[in-house]
DNA sequence: AGGGGCATCGTCCGAACGGATGAGTCGCCG
DNA sequence: CGGCGACTCATCCGTTCGGACGATGCCCCT
């Protein structure tokens, strides 16, 4: 029997994935939370083989969770389990240390076969997730904006004028329109509104989430 | 008896909000499907009570569904139920004839309530939703963007420069920039930027769906 | 008949932006 | 040590934006 931590902060999609779990005869939700940190708090005191995480919730967040969580003693494998795909939801969740990366319009049976294949060691990425994992680490390298150049990316992406920019980074403007320009080529865009749209649909920016 | 058509796309959330709404008595879930499609051709053969309807989905969508359904003689009441709020989204909601609009991180008792609401005849929205069409109708008048407006505040939010959105709506230079210029002032904003980012947060545009 | 909003186009000008190029410092890696 | 990349700044120049006018025609409403 394969026992399973349930963390969601959306009441209803929560009821409702306990008990598509808990009729699997091999599978049991032992318990289910709506917070990180109660997933935290639970895992620490209780043996548990598989943990579901939501990515984005209040509180600390499925990403800070989750390396919470595999950093315990004989961690329990987390799968995060989310609407978003952004790779910056990618990259957090498995630089945490999560075994699985799964989104939320999978088929039951999906997350059932997630679970087992977790839970017996092996990993789990849906289908797209896969294939940025994959491409990430091929040509997406030069995509890899330098941390000078995604400050700027990330002043620009409020709309901030060169001026303002270089102030808030106490910079010369000269020396953001050096790194503007360089964005533009790594993210292969004309102009500052584009790259701000890329750097949205790329996730390569964290957006403040959910808009309202 | 009320009797309730659920639809959603996801097939995980639709069967958890199926069991849920099934635990009360007086509701009962006659059918769920996933598309607007399915929805639409069950309510004209099926007498049905409320529906519950994602709003974003594969094929027609939620809206055109909702327009489709209490276009029939004798309609169900429509019930919105959705993760999005964005201003598009509700007002697309409520013209097409919802009753109702509810996220989908409501409490399931809310979800009950609402249902029986609607059911009786009234209506529901929620707290953030019924804020945004109360205010709607208050201040935001001028927020009101005309239809030439929003056709170059859209392809704004694409990237393109004055010259290239002039192009595409076949007006001159000198007309695309009068409309920003009235874009501006009616988003309170300073630059394009800035008012693709303000287009997308309140969403006034539609954003090109769930970014991959 | 008049007013007002919308849409269209024009001109002028200063500010901002984007591209090209050069160049200096620093730290890392082989 | 020598090369390379990141970061910094500068200058020049052409293009684009944004603001501030004005102007016309249309349609709707009073």
């Amino acid at each position: 029997m394969i026992s399973v931590l349930v963390v969601d902060d959306h009441p209803l999609f929560r009821v409702g994935l306990c008990d598509a779990i808990n009729t699997q005869p091999d599978l049991t939700v032992v318990a289910d939370v709506d917070t990180a940190e109660s997933a935290m708090d639970y895992a620490t005191h209780h043996q548990v083989d598989v943990v579901l995480m939501d990515l984005r919730m209040t509180g600390m967040g499925g990403a800070a969770g989750t390396a919470a969580i595999t950093a315990l003693d004989n961690p329990p494998k987390v799968i995060v389990f989310t609407t978003f795909s952004t790779d910056a939801d990618i990259t957090a969740a498995l630089d945490a240390g999560a075994r699985g990366y799964i989104l939320k319009d999978a088929l039951p049976d999906d997350v059932f076969a997630a679970i087992r294949q977790v839970a017996s060691g092996g990993a789990v990425l849906a289908p797209v997730i896969a294939d940025r994992v994959i491409n990430r680490d091929k040509g997406a390298r030069n995509n890899d904006l330098s941390i000078r150049e995604l400050d700027v990316l990330e002043l620009l992406a409020v709309g901030l004028s060169n001026r303002a920019i270089a102030q808030r980074l106490h910079l010369s403007e000269a020396t953001v329109k050096t790194h503007l320009a360089h964005i533009y080529k790594k993210l292969d865009v004309e102009n500052r509104t584009a790259a701000v749209i890329a750097a949205n649909t790329t996730g390569i920016i964290r957006h403040p989430d959910q808009p309202n």
